[in-house]
DNA sequence: AACAAACGAGAGCAGTGCTCTTGACACTGC
DNA sequence: GCAGTGTCAAGAGCACTGCTCTCGTTTGTT
């Protein structure tokens, strides 16, 4: 179902044997980065410890990343792909149609991702690590989840979900930057683009506004903001993605059915 | 209205002129220190780098703050206590009924706190510094704003607002901790607190969905997540704080009165 | 075989957090 | 008034960092 075109970096098998060890050092590099993240935090990645990690002097690895900034760079492209992934698989265990089920697995599913690597989670959604700029690369894996996402408030839309902000009124300016995004994403799904179209603007941007529900929750979590308020983050996560769920209107399958389900 | 009692630390005056001194400079370290900080972000902070600023040796400074996540453990309380009296600043502006426009002028001030000092605020809401460890300090002024919001939604919810989870079943055990939850806040609340107990667990759980979703959009804003998606985030932020705000059952005063507001 | 590019190692620079020692100053009790 | 006590700023120093440059060596190409 949902899959951005993200094919394309299996760059074709390196043939000199000076590119295949270039490659294979690369992701040495990067495995002892990720692992001293892990360990200690994107603050305390330090170039020369990674180095030591895999048996080079320092300034070897500035062959192949030409600065600490941009290891983290890499690391931060290949954890958004990881979240992706993670997200992706979540979502492929459950029916398209069931849109609400689909949006709890697949929120679930990133929670579990944030908190099985805390500090990738914090790399890509907490403070960007020193001036910020968001390079080219990282923007297209960035989109993966909420790309699945919005595939799945559109199948909900087509179904006949409602939002319940449909009725509110909305900036003209707003509705025309919506629509850029709509077409933006609609672009980005291969399959079945057709129920985008259902995706109305209010359904749009709830749906935002649930994505940012999805990160802020998380990062409440992670970052300790919830100290004192919630014990069981399982539940009280889950509990809130069901309501922001419901209020997307993506219990379509639900109401007035046993099993089977209509168009 | 709102205020939680942060009064007690304007410590009595220093008697000796040693004291003076020394809360003088401690001062003067503190303010050079936020000066880098909106230059170069906590990563950058250099307690070396403040120790010139003052016109000090580093070593000197080691006499005010034991080590360099002391002071940014300093900067934080403050960092909490600006936004929390920046938000309590705009809430005075609006009479205490009118629960909505009280939540639209709250978030936006903390919204433009954020714009104005985003280092600050990456402090504080973004990636926890090094290894993390929340000091008691910092868990009083932290609920500032929190407890303003807890106040806004009891009043709307006294004032007959219904929010728009009421309905929905939720699990015992989160009763239970939102329970704890509301008898925590309502204690922080000096004034009249009868209305804390018309805050149902529906409206508690959804006002920290509130809260979740009032930093979540603007720590998308501040952190480039919404990069190519929006570009007017005033417009944006408005329009979702008040489909929030009207979810949250705080339009009490609006429905059919002309202009004249009542109480 | 000859040449250029890529590579790993090492030395070195400027900067960091933090510790320790030293001498000067201010406050206190006699 | 004066010694004793604690606080203070300063400096040197340690181990570490990111990053640059140079130096032989290896590798791929012509």
């Amino acid at each position: 179902m949902v899959q951005s075109g993200d094919m394309q970096h299996v760059e074709s098998k390196p043939r000199t044997a000076r590119d295949r060890a270039r490659a294979e050092v690369t992701m040495e590099i990067k495995a002892a980065a990720r692992r001293r993240l892990a360990a200690d935090g994107a603050a305390a990645l330090s170039l020369r410890a990674v180095a030591r990690d895999v048996g080079m002097v320092s300034s070897a690895v500035y062959r192949y990343f030409p600065s600490r900034d941009d290891l983290l760079t890499a690391l931060i492209v290949d954890a958004y792909a990881a979240v992706g992934a993670a997200a992706r698989a979540a979502d492929e265990t459950i029916p398209r149609a069931e849109s609400l089920r689909r949006w709890l697995v697949v929120s679930a599913a990133v929670r579990s991702w944030a908190r099985s690597t805390p500090h990738e989670y914090g790399l890509i959604f907490g403070t960007p690590v020193p001036g910020y700029r968001a390079p080219v690369d990282t923007v297209d894996p960035a989109a993966s989840v909420p790309l699945i996402l919005f595939d799945i408030i559109a199948v909900g839309a087509a179904a006949g979900g409602v939002v319940s902000w449909s009725e509110r009124p909305m900036p003209a300016a707003l509705r025309r930057e919506l629509g850029a995004v709509r077409t933006a994403l609609a672009g980005s799904l291969d399959g079945s683009l057709d129920g985008a179209a259902a995706v109305s603007d209010a359904a749009l941007g709830q749906g935002i506004m649930a994505w940012t529900q999805l990160i802020g929750a998380i990062s409440f979590e992670m970052f300790g903001h919830l100290h004192n308020v919630i014990d069981d983050h399982e539940v009280y996560f889950a509990q809130q993605m069901r309501n922001v769920g419901l209020d997307l209107g993506l219990d379509v399958t639900r109401p007035r059915r046993r099993s089977g389900r209509a168009t």
